[in-house]
DNA sequence: GAGCACTGC
């Protein structure tokens, strides 16, 4: 059987999450999942064309030259609508009439037409109408439906032309990708232009960097991130006649927050003394079945639709109808479209889940008729690169086994296996995949609130992540799902993964709360209640930062941190940095602009290139320890003009980390200005920082930071000065290995022992000073 | 003495 061979390419640098190659009128030609080495493509074949729907379309690259309104057009020639093909398209009915139509090219209406059909034929248009009348009826409406229904893009085009819709439709995504994507298959389903690229642009999209919206456009698709920020601004949403929430099951922290904004809104809770003209229509857009809880808690009057057909008894079925009559919600279920997928699971457990998982990949590939791609879902970058490993070694023999076919000049049909962490779960989707091997873990992050403290630790996942992983084995075609795990192992897990709110710091939740109006934060409709203690440690914390008054209210100082697309913490040092007397506010942004990408310095794995990349960043390393080794990387950078590229290469930093670096450094100069903390055209002093403008960079981080501080103790180990807490410089710091008085630094992670990433050295007596001037 | 799941503003 083994007449294939198997060649093995491993992709360790990509954009975000998968690289899409799409040709007009071509499906899909390669798809490569890999980030920082969470994920690794190992293609035993050529990838299989696949169809493109919509989960598809939400997990697609986003063309990097979206700048451009010529860029973003199709290639076909867009002068001349054409008066002809106008008319032809008449038989649209009344659309062609309106002055928009005149004015569109014909090659849009001509795939609009084309995809029509494509639409019908999705499982959401049987409840067009069902949708439709539940939203005349009721304000909120709770849908939903299976991957592959087809309703992020329909929906919005079903409400779009109802009466009670004379503004702009919102549709909420938890990942740009997926707003970005959505927006513009919408955009071509409609026969319309896509955000700024024409007045008349129906469709946008609005996301951090990149807002494409037009004074038409009617469906803009948001990061979750983004409504939040808009209805800081505008509480009462003025500018939406309905708001569709999509990917509620994934409960992101943020969705939590929507959801509790909405349902303030709909009970007609008065938002910073403003009340809607209008109704909002809400739809709740969800994958899992968990419909109830969601209908609940929009519905107060608990008059939802379930309890007319749970009640059997006379009294109660009269109670029943009383309250369907007052009922404010709706709900429907949408068929979902997906092939099925068979589940095998292991007869034992099994500790060594890495071996099992080599084993299981050869036993597909020799046994599984093509094509069909294997993915697997491991923790990290260790297990993905021990697995990729030892996947090599035993492919190589393979070859020689089989070494005459090597050279057979017919193309070799092969298998492509993708080794993933959760990335794969929701962010990325693979094409050709027909066999999943799920290892039943993941490393989940843990907020220890009382400790303030983070732990990344492999837990089991839940059952609704388990089937996750199996969906993606039936997108195509029928498949299978291997789980490293057994049927009992399986029925032990949890129903459902834990929402995010319940084990993380909530202190920037609270302040987007206290900033949007919110005073009682602790009575909040959360759909998910995170405990007292939690609560009150984040209140604590935003009291400590000076961002809330002694009685709760929301500071001068806290409106301001609540605008910053920062941590409270981190917004904190930037207000401090903007003071006259300490008057560092562009070398502060510096290094908050780096503090909040991934990784700059990139991560070498051999020593022998760890020693030549230090030897490369002498230059940049400063001995004051990581923050002000950043501000002269990013100096240096944005010095650079001829080729930065090559700047990074030559100093082993990530070019795309800085790419990003410069982003949020000029968006944080602008906000600033709006803030009035910087005037504008201010310049940086970019020469070699001195001893007095390190101190007053350090004093700020401690201002924001002055829980994470740690004294050197006579054992030459730290020690938290708050509670006394053994913890070690990261191996990733500058000050790795060094001993100084004491440190100041940005996070506290637990993997095996206690580790302070982002250190700085500071003195005793600036601790003692912040600690006064806060007392 | 030796490490980094995933989003997002």
């Amino acid at each position: 059987m083994s007449k294939e061979k198997a060649s093995v390419e491993v992709s360790k640098e990509s954009k975000s999450g998968s690289q899409v190659e799409l040709k007009q009128g071509q499906k899909r030609k390669r798809v490569e999942v890999a980030k920082k080495g969470d994920g690794k493509s190992i293609k035993f074949d050529e990838p299989n064309a696949s169809r493109v729907d919509e989960a598809d379309v939400k997990t697609e690259a986003p063309s990097r030259r979206s700048g451009s309104p010529s860029q973003r057009q199709s290639s076909k020639p867009l002068s001349n609508p054409g008066r002809k093909d106008n008319k032809s398209s008449g038989r649209n009915g009344k659309l062609a009439n309106t002055k928009h139509q005149q004015s569109i090219p014909p090659h849009l209406l001509r795939k609009r037409d084309e995809l029509l059909p494509k639409r019908k034929a999705l499982p959401i248009w049987l409840k067009v109408d069902e949708i439709k009348a539940s939203l005349k009826k009721n304000n909120v409406l709770v849908l939903t439906g299976e991957t592959g229904s087809g309703k992020s893009t329909q929906v919005p085009q079903f409400l779009l032309n109802e009466k009670w819709c004379t503004r702009c439709i919102a549709i909420t995504q938890p990942r740009r990708v997926a707003a970005i994507s959505l927006a513009r298959r919408v955009a071509e389903e409609m026969g319309s232009y896509m955000g700024s690229q024409s007045p008349m642009a129906k469709v946008g999209y609005s996301v951090r960097f990149d807002n494409a919206t037009g004074p038409n456009t009617k469906i803009k698709f948001l990061t979750e991130g983004m409504l939040l920020q808009e209805m800081l601004r505008d509480p009462v949403m003025s500018q939406y006649s309905a708001v569709v929430v999509d990917e509620v099951h994934e409960r992101s922290v943020n969705v939590d927050l929507i959801l509790g904004f909405l349902k303030n809104l709909v009970a007609g809770v008065e938002q910073s003394g403003k009340k809607r003209d209008q109704p909002l229509k809400v739809v709740i857009m969800s994958a899992t079945a968990d419909v109830e809880a969601l209908v609940d808690f929009f519905d107060d009057s608990g008059a939802s639709e379930k309890t007319l057909s749970a009640s059997n008894d006379d009294a109660d079925m009269k109670d029943a109808l009383e309250q369907a009559v007052t009922s404010r919600v709706s709900k429907c279920f949408v068929e979902g479209r997906q092939f099925p997928v068979e589940m095998i699971h292991l007869p034992s457990p099994t500790q060594d889940w890495v071996e099992s998982a080599l084993k299981l990949i050869f036993q597909i590939h020799y046994k599984e008729p093509l094509p069909g791609d294997i993915l697997v879902f491991l923790t990290g970058q260790d297990t993905i690169e021990g697995l990729e490993k030892l996947v090599n070694d035993y492919a190589e023999g393979m070859d020689n086994e089989v070494p005459k076919r090597i050279f057979e000049p017919t193309p070799v049909r092969t298998r492509k296996v993708i080794l993933a962490t959760n990335i794969a779960e929701t962010s990325v989707t693979v094409p050709g995949v027909r066999y999943v091997i799920d290892c039943g873990k993941s490393k989940t992050k843990q907020f220890r609130s009382r400790l303030g403290l983070e732990s990344l630790l492999v837990k089991p996942i839940s059952k609704s992540a388990a089937i996750q992983r199996k969906g993606r084995a039936g997108r195509e075609a029928p498949g299978q799902c291997y789980r490293l795990y057994t049927e009992s192992g399986y029925a032990e897990m949890e129903e459902r993964t834990t929402p995010e709110i319940l084990r993380c710091d909530l202190s920037q939740a609270i302040l987007t709360m206290k900033a949007r109006g919110v005073n009682d934060v602790l009575n909040f409709p959360f759909l998910d209640r995170p405990p007292r203690d939690a609560l009150e440690k984040a209140l604590l914390h935003l009291l400590h930062l000076q961002a809330l008054t002694e009685t709760g209210t929301i500071s001068e100082i806290g409106l301001k941190i609540a605008k910053f697309p920062l941590t409270p913490t981190l917004g904190r040092v930037l207000v401090e940095a903007a003071k006259p007397e300490r008057d560092c506010l562009l070398d502060v942004i510096d290094i908050i602009s780096a503090l909040s990408v991934e990784n700059v310095f990139l991560n070498l794995v051999t020593e022998e290139r760890k020693e030549e990349a230090s030897e490369a960043r002498r230059e940049l390393y400063r001995r004051e320890g990581d923050h002000m080794t950043l501000l002269v990387t990013v100096q240096r950078y944005a010095e650079e003009q001829s080729d930065r590229k090559a700047w990074c290469i030559r100093h082993f930093v990530s070019h795309r980390a800085m790419q990003n670096v410069m982003n949020v450094r000029k968006q944080l100069r602008q906000q600033c200005q709006q803030l009035k903390l910087l005037a504008p055209g201010e310049e940086q002093d970019m020469k070699a920082p001195s001893e007095e403008r390190t101190k007053n960079v350090l004093a700020c981080m401690l201002r924001g930071f002055v829980a994470n501080t740690a004294r050197l103790m006579p054992d030459g180990s730290y020690k938290t000065l708050n509670g006394n807490q053994l913890v070690a410089i990261h191996p990733g710091s500058v000050l790795f290995g060094k001993k100084v008085e004491a440190i100041v630094f940005n996070e506290f992670v637990f993997t095996g022992k206690a580790w302070a990433r982002g250190v700085s050295a500071v003195q005793l007596d600036w601790v003692s000073e912040v600690i006064d001037s806060i007392l």
